[in-house]
DNA sequence: GTTCTTACA
DNA sequence: TGTAAGAA
């Protein structure tokens, strides 16, 4: 009597495709128990317990050519090593896709800023920044592609947000965010900020202007070179745009009064 | 109707 | 990994 079952009876047992089972004998880690006079691969218990071990070790993230190495006689150590090894892997998934959830959480969030009616000025809470200095250049001449290009090396180019540092000598410092220590550092402080849309470079000078006017009518005394961060990510919800955000800080009035001036 | 092989996206 | 085609 015949106890064994076809491809597709194994498969559906186990939930895997055919192909998947082809594909396990092609790299030789799961052979039928024989095959039948119509050619058909036909399957024991044997390989039931195999294909279950197999996909065991699948799901745990060992490569089909580490289980035919190790399935045969893998020894407790041997296992145990492979398991180990697993969850470091494992971890490390973890880990990258942890950080990919607050990445896309930041994104919505920092959407909304933009989301509003009508871009306001506001004041913010700023935390302190490191920057990582990737090249100076005229703040009145745009940025190009050439420009770009010029430059060596890139680092994460849109994958983090731009911050282009306007200095009192017009000239502009394009920095990224730096994990660790930078070239320069934005410290936590109350700054004027103010959201915006923009399609070409042109607009930014209008808008440092008006939020410079903006905060004299408002007699915000401003300290400090504006400071341009452009959203990389936020481009995403707003084709041929570019979000940025303008920041100066706001010089507090105990300060002022130590310098005797504003700005 | 099912499976086989082979090729391809 | 899934899908397709023609053959058995």
């Amino acid at each position: 009597m015949k106890n064994e079952i076809t491809i597709s009876e194994l498969a559906r047992l186990m939930g895997v495709s055919t192909h998947q089972i082809r594909y396990f004998e092609d790299k030789e880690v799961l052979l039928p128990a024989y095959t039948d006079t119509n050619q058909y691969r036909m399957y024991g218990l044997e390989q039931v317990y195999r294909l279950a071990q197999i996909l065991l070790l699948r799901k745990l993230g060992l490569s089909v050519q580490t289980i035919k190495e190790s399935i045969d006689g893998p020894s407790p150590e041997q296992m145990s090593q492979l398991l180990r090894a697993s969850v470091d892997n494992l971890e490390a998934e973890i880990k990258r896709l942890d950080e990919l959830r607050r990445l896309t959480v930041n994104i919505l969030e920092e959407q909304r800023e933009y989301a509003g009616p009508s871009p306001a000025y506001r004041i913010k809470q700023r935390k302190a920044t490191e920057l990582k200095c990737w090249f100076h250049t005229d703040a009145r001449r745009g940025m190009d592609a050439m420009l770009l290009a010029k430059q060596s090396p890139p680092p994460d180019l849109f994958e983090s947000d731009i911050y282009f540092v306007i200095e009192d000598n017009g000239k502009m410092a394009v920095c990224t965010e730096s994990k660790t220590e930078g070239d320069l550092m934005l410290p936590e402080s109350r700054c004027l900020c103010y959201p915006f849309l923009a399609e070409d470079e042109g607009e930014i000078e209008l808008r440092i202007q008006h939020m410079l006017q903006y905060a004299d009518s408002q007699s915000i005394a401003l300290n400090g070179p504006a400071v341009l961060v452009e959203k990389s990510y936020l481009s995403l919800f707003s084709p041929n745009k570019l979000n940025y955000e303008l920041m100066i800080e706001v010089q507090e009035k105990d300060e002022a009064a130590q310098n005797g001036e504003g700005v």
